[in-house]
DNA sequence: TCAAAAGTGTTCCGAATACACCCATGA
DNA sequence: TCATGGGTGTATTCGGAACACTTTTGA
């Protein structure tokens, strides 16, 4: 930003500004699932069709603040891992008015994401991995989902943000159908356990599941992880 | 986005909007260094401090148009590998008013970058790779550059990306030498040699550089690509 | 003929895979 | 006892790293 003959004329009544908003991508992984929750939109335009939640950027508050700020008044949740996916800012995404998004992804837990649900006003799951199948989103919407997934599986096997997806205390094969998802394709068994156990960040608790008809898995808790790869500055 | 009932009543003579800017990180690979060029600011505030080119993103252009503008205004370049890095967004990041700015990479081969060096005016090289050497950078452009540095290195191995930084026929050891600059640190010569040229991507001209007192290596195009990692929607 | 860097072949090592097998639990 | 999925051990394959060696040029 070096356009100083241009800024110390700038009249803000004068020249117009677009607007900027925070949309959030609230992904969670249920029932071996990963989904996505959106709003129905209530009124014009694209009445009745799903959008993120999203608001605008107030002037005294950073991005990653009126992230967190939607991320409570739309979804009625506290802190969750908030990573920026990308800015979206083409000239008509939105036909009211010029608006650049910023979009947020927030990774929640089955539990958070499930009292989301159940608890905001309007919010529907739907299947990420499948946003084929999805009816059409508002505005711009399904091309941001799109990139949402796009970072996920790029970053599921190199980082350690898959376990902000999982309870506190999870097994192996929980976190397989996971990479799995996210992905979309079948891991091999023992592979993927060596791989998982070999990176020093699991720590096995000495409980095992109490579940069903056959040999109860360990269960392990995500240990804060080594210097992993880390993108967030500002 | 799904704030109606602020947004109908959302008047933009009565609330204030955040300005939004693009920055550019334009990066060279010259002489076997990466470096960026920055523009020494001629006026207050940080009068005298090197900083990102950059600008106001107007109500009818697209964040890429006014990346690609800034390009031609400020660098008198035409077109080049633009490609959105992250959005700044604090609220405190400059002292005259709230801007957000969307800060975007550009790759420029050695020709090109030596050009807008000499051409535009105020321009100055500073190595990428050696950002604690640089005296202090106006705003937050430090940071903006940490994370560009970052972003290079994370992707030069896994993406093609560093082609576009170096001539249209190159020989394998300036592809190293670029790889071995954006990593900071030596790689194996027949590792990397026969890495490289299992991807596919390099196409072997007949030709061979004429140069100095030693074998001549082979030059090598860089051919299309695959289907390569994208990740750039709206 | 020597220095210097290009380019190749061979071995070694570690990680991913495939697969066989054992273990623990509920029914 | 059987079915089911958890968990382990072993052989194989594949790619990268290391290193020695040959090739080609200018001086």
């Amino acid at each position: 930003m070096d356009d100083d003959a241009f800024l110390f004329s700038y009249d803000p009544a004068t020249y117009d500004r677009p607007s900027v908003t925070v949309d959030l991508v609230l992904i969670g992984f249920v029932d071996a699932r990963l989904s996505v929750l959106l709003l129905r939109r209530a009124s014009a335009p694209q009445r009745g069709r799903l959008a993120l939640p999203g608001g605008f950027v107030a002037m005294d508050e950073s991005l990653e603040q009126a992230a967190a700020r939607v991320l409570r008044d739309k979804a009625g949740l506290g802190a969750a891992s908030l990573e920026q996916l990308y800015t979206f800012g083409a000239v008509d995404r939105d036909p009211r008015m010029r608006i650049i998004s910023v979009a947020y992804v927030a990774l929640l837990d089955a539990p958070t994401f499930v009292a989301a649900e159940r608890g905001a006003a309007g919010l529907h799951a739907i299947d990420l991995t499948d946003l084929e199948a999805v009816p059409p989103l508002a505005f711009d919407h399904a091309a941001i989902l799109g990139v949402a997934r796009d970072r996920l599986r790029g970053k599921i096997d190199h980082s350690d943000i898959g376990f902000a997806l999982l309870p506190e205390r999870f097994t192996l094969r929980q976190l397989q159908d996971l990479h799995e998802a996210a992905l979309g394709m079948a891991l091999n068994k023992s592979a993927f356990r060596r791989r998982m156990l070999d990176r020093g960040w699991l720590e096995p608790t000495g409980e095992r599941e109490a579940e069903a008809s056959h040999r109860p898995a360990e269960l392990f808790r995500f240990r804060g992880a080594g210097p992993a790869r880390a993108e967030r500055p500002a």
